[in-house]
DNA sequence: CCAAAAGTGTTCATAGTACACCCATGT
DNA sequence: ACATGGGTGTACTATGAACACTTTTGG
């Protein structure tokens, strides 16, 4: 009747190209040395809410991610002392607010760092179960919701922006139809800028529109 | 670091043209004599897919129901005692195969009956709430999925098939469009059949083709 | 013959797909 | 001048939405 709860978190970012997940090198038995999600047990009387802030925070140093509930894994075998149940969280966060700031606050973790979801070391537990179901549910809903520009800086270029569908979808997409959909949108802002620093012609930079994004689902 | 574990039901049919969800009458504090969803704790050495089976089975007397997981609720003012932590999982099934078999096999429910979803008592503990969020789910991705036919006899009109829709929709489709599409989906497969029994022009009847459907995922 | 629900098509607007070349820039 | 990615349009097809009348049947 009684189970031991913990969490785990599932953190996206986008970086060079590639769709990135951030692991944590576990310093603790069982699979002591081995890559896993970030995730720690949660307190007697804390929320669950509380807990993911706590857990993300300890386990990889970052602070104010908000995260979304996925799924519960529970599985009696997942773990040699008895069931554990975890319930896994995802979020999507920018590379560049983070890129120096990964690092577990705790001795439960050796290390943090960012790893291409296609090129994955072997993890502990259950966890690539948990990512590829992750991952599917972000594919599935990638297009109602602000998933991509959660990945991308403030200003980006469409090819960026295309970028990040195709990783997500993994599928190449037409440049052409791409843009003339993302377009029709209409929440994409143009700005008066361009790319600083490339060595071929700059691409014109836009924003997302938080605002005209929610009204198309306000009007329902 | 521990918690209490139980597993919540969230099941549907369909009657009368609603859409209906099972509820039991508690018969132990808290919130005894209150409607609440089919639910218990989980044992220690149990797995989560057996004790959702077992669950379903002593508190409504259904068996053999496959059901999927909704989300985790861990509110740890969710019950007087403590956290307590579900794991909600919906189905959906045929009112016909069980219109007289639902009652609890255990004390800890008085009874168990069938309410419309948008006629419902005030429930315990903050199952509303996971009604709600069952009900999205429901909604968004009945176009992609099996649950309108998991909720109909083997044989069903069109007109059943569109109130299925429009109560999960909760709106009024048009007949022309919605029969276009449907026979368009390419998996529904026309019988030599009519209704039996009615006092008007009998409609034809239809089934559902598994194979076809499964196809058209499979091809991706 | 009447009540009740079954059944049926066309038009219009919108969205998706396939496809190839010239342009601007930095080195 | 060249390499690199930026940027653009058209024709076709498929899908979704609006809309009203005739047909069949049992009682």
């Amino acid at each position: 009747m009684h189970t031991h709860f913990t969490i785990d978190c599932v953190i996206y970012s986008f970086h060079e190209g590639q769709l990135k997940v951030l692991l944590t090198e576990r310093n603790e038995s069982p699979y002591s040395g081995w890559w896993a999600l970030p995730g720690f047990f949660v307190n007697k009387y804390e929320e669950m809410e509380d807990a993911v802030a706590r857990i993300s925070y300890e386990m990889t140093g970052l602070k104010d991610i908000f995260m979304e509930q996925l799924a519960a894994f529970a599985g009696v075998k997942r773990h040699p002392e008895g069931r554990i149940l975890t319930v896994a969280y995802t979020t999507l966060i920018r590379f560049d607010d983070v890129k120096n700031k990964v690092k577990p606050v705790t001795d439960y973790m050796r290390q943090a760092n960012w790893f291409s979801v296609s090129e994955l070391p072997e993890l502990a537990f259950d966890h690539q179960e948990i990512i590829n179901l992750s991952l599917d549910k972000l594919k599935r809903s990638i297009s109602y919701s602000t998933a991509p520009f959660e990945l991308l800086p403030d200003k980006f270029t469409l090819t960026q922006l295309q970028q990040v569908y195709e990783e997500i979808l993994r599928k190449k997409l037409d440049k052409r139809n791409f843009r003339k959909k993302i377009m029709n949108l209409g929440y994409l802002k143009e700005l008066n800028e361009v790319q600083q620093h490339v060595s071929y012609r700059a691409a014109r930079l836009y924003k997302f529109d938080k605002r005209k994004f929610a009204k198309l689902f306000s009007q329902e």
